[in-house]
DNA sequence: CGGAATCCCTTGGGATACTG
DNA sequence: CAGTATCCCAAGGGATTCCG
């Protein structure tokens, strides 16, 4: 990556030119944050963590999520290869989910930015807030 | 943050459980989501990354945005604390955008996800490609 | 140049009801 | 239990036009 660890994304992709992964990065951070950066997906996955957990499982620790988006954002993780879906042919069905070696790898970005939102909460609300007063 | 780089959100919440920032990291994850995980503000808090743009340099910078939108997430990114704004009273007009400190934190962020994004795209494309096709 | 305002279509996503 | 199927409203966001 980047020597400079600030560096703009615009200095980065010139340094990317001609080689493989090339110029697109833009376009490839905008793909990905299409499937992670959606209302739940890096929740479901921050949740998931190392766990293995049922549907009504997740359905409880992610408040405000409904059943719907639940089984929408699962589906979309699992094709794109970030969780693995078992089902147990059992009555009543028992299904389980667990993250897949790349979701694991996700799961420490989702840290950093859980990390980050915890630490810098405070001080953007104070901002929003300044801001509104003017 | 975590002594186990993977555990579980879930995990995470009770290890927080009383003290300050609290068991609330669910939803102070989902307020900076929906701040910084829209449909631009990581891509125009990556591209500013240290330099100073002016309104048409971000426009070109990145492709598909369109001056509404832009104009809309540099309003947020500035209320939030992550932009600074500064108009030159000339004419024609001159406006320029860099991070803030606070944004500049974030720009790692953005590069941290940014790489993810180029090292596992392809894996993520292929995961589809086997999903849909079955 | 750097927006603001309007128009209008598309998507996200909640609520609810039903099913294997 | 773990979904699927509908309905429907609200928000997102592009295209276009106008303005200081």
């Amino acid at each position: 990556m980047p020597a400079h660890a600030s560096a703009g994304l615009a200095e980065y992709e010139r340094s990317c030119e001609g080689h493989p992964g090339g110029p697109e990065a833009g376009r490839m951070i905008r793909e990905v944050l299409d499937r992670v950066g959606d209302k739940w997906s890096l929740l479901v996955v921050a949740t998931l963590g190392d766990d293995v957990l049922r549907f009504s499982d997740l359905l409880r620790h992610i408040p405000g999520i409904s059943q719907r988006m639940l089984t929408l954002t699962l589906r979309q993780l699992e094709r794109d290869g970030l969780v693995i879906r078992t089902a147990y042919a059992e009555v009543p069905p028992r299904v389980e989910y667990r993250l897949t070696a790349l979701g694991a790898t996700f799961v420490e970005i989702a840290h950093t930015i859980a990390q980050w939102a915890i630490a810098n909460h405070s001080t953007i609300e104070q901002s929003r807030a300044e801001y509104d007063a003017r």
